[in-house]
DNA sequence: CGCCTTCTTGAAGGATCTCAAGAAGGGTGG
DNA sequence: CCACCCTTCTTGAGATCCTTCAAGAAGGCG
């Protein structure tokens, strides 16, 4: 029943608009993508290393993480995905995984064919520059991430990796909080950010302590969004999340 | 002169083709892609931060940096570009740039105007699916990028740096030595792997009493392939290098 | 209630950084 | 061709951040 994925298809589809000026027909090429919706196991490779695909990934619910690893088998986390990415975009036209895919969370994703992606690229070929361009967000935050990992002390890391979450998550601020519902565990954290799990139950404390991040459940707090931006360097242009709409772009020939 | 440029764009072309599967007309548009050629100097940024580019830069000779600032102004090198690299790519479905870009040291670089590719892309539509894939392997680097930084100590991430130098500017083993001509201070590596100069002096001097690398001029000197592979864990699937001409990709409208 | 995961804490060791200064190398001009 | 200058490389010593190992406490779920 692809029909009944529309709701889920419309957040991908609204992140490629945000971006990118597309006809109502190519938007509508968007919503009739066929798609296979599973349910997937935290902690569980749903797609693994090595083996070529044949279809990409829209979260729907949940969060995955990509992953990499080194030699000793310490893994990395070099990406993070929300409901309404297609994590896997790029597969469409490079099909060998260089990371795995795993859910960090109990997730929920739709399953879209390449062949159906490909098909309306091909057909519209302004849906096919919307996908590259999503796909160099991507690379963009990866870009961020490689500074992040590299020239950020303990603290600054982690208070720039929940910036970044905050804004991509768009949460609005509750009162004087702007709370999250991150429900990743301290070791994840260390594996995106690039440290021990023990240095960042400590790295926590002390921004707790200083009122920067209040985090005991699933759901993140933060206190003072001000301050937790100044502590994590965090510049959102990166993001290219606040694009006006006359900045939306489009190369291929004029939408009609 | 555009025509003087195909040399240059030979190489870039090459880069395309040796992934993906494009047409003689459309190999054609690469070639005839007119250019302005512009010799620039060690250190200089001949793309800043911030204000909106309408070109793409292609590497001629020499090497480019991509270059990301922390708060204190600590400098990361986010990529770095090698000779055939259209190192501003992504700019042309993204104008307004994330990073910096550096000549590491003097360089010649073809600069290629957005609308004249633009122009192409949106004629072939393969093209346009060629560039995306392009875009993509560097993301593929750049993920990569992100491991070595996180999750590798000194002497691997120098090790793991070298072989994939090595790798991407195809050198060939001349007798037991691998040589590359890198010509990058310890200064830059730093920058590159997120150490601070002094230590990857120390690193270097390390290697050095191990027979890993032998580098005292602009010239690197890499005794033992396997050993250095072994001490980075390098392992050069994500490069996408050795694409076997059937793995090529298109699509696409089929070629004719 | 009990189990299993996740969080927390302590203490010791190691990798990397900082600061500072001297040596070597490469390019330039006299 | 030599002298000079400026960049890059090298070295030392001390400080710090972060890791490692190991074990106990807390929290969530059946």
């Amino acid at each position: 029943m692809p029909r009944q994925h529309r709701p889920d298809l419309q957040r991908f589809l609204d992140r490629l608009t945000s971006r990118s000026i597309l006809t109502e027909e190519e938007q509508q090429a968007v919503l009739d993508l066929p798609g296979h919706a599973e349910q997937v196991h935290a902690n569980r490779d749903f797609v693994p290393l090595g083996e070529r695909v044949d279809h990409a990934t829209l979260i729907v619910a949940g969060m995955v993480g990509r992953f990499d690893q080194n030699g000793e088998g310490s893994r990395q986390i070099t990406a993070i995905h929300l409901p309404g990415d297609m994590c896997d975009l790029h597969s469409v036209v490079q099909p060998v995984p260089t990371s795995a895919l795993q859910a960090l969370s109990t997730s929920t994703i739709l399953r879209v064919s390449h062949r159906s992606i490909r098909t309306a690229a091909a057909r519209f070929p302004a849906l096919a520059e919307a996908l590259w361009r999503d796909c160099m967000v991507d690379a963009a935050i990866l870009s961020e991430w490689v500074v992040n990992v590299g020239n950020r002390d303990a603290r600054k890391r982690i208070a720039h990796f929940l910036c970044e979450m905050a804004c991509r998550l768009k949460v609005r601020p509750q009162g004087n909080y702007v709370v999250l519902d991150l429900y990743i565990s301290q070791q994840q954290l260390a594996e995106a950010t690039a440290m021990t799990p023990v240095h960042v139950n400590r790295t926590l404390q002390g921004m707790r302590a200083d009122g920067l991040v209040d985090w005991r459940t699933r759901i993140v707090r933060l206190p003072d969004w001000e301050r937790l931006c100044e502590a994590g360097e965090f510049d959102p242009t990166y993001l290219q999340a606040d694009i006006q709409p006359a900045q939306r772009m489009r190369i291929m020939e004029a939408a009609a």
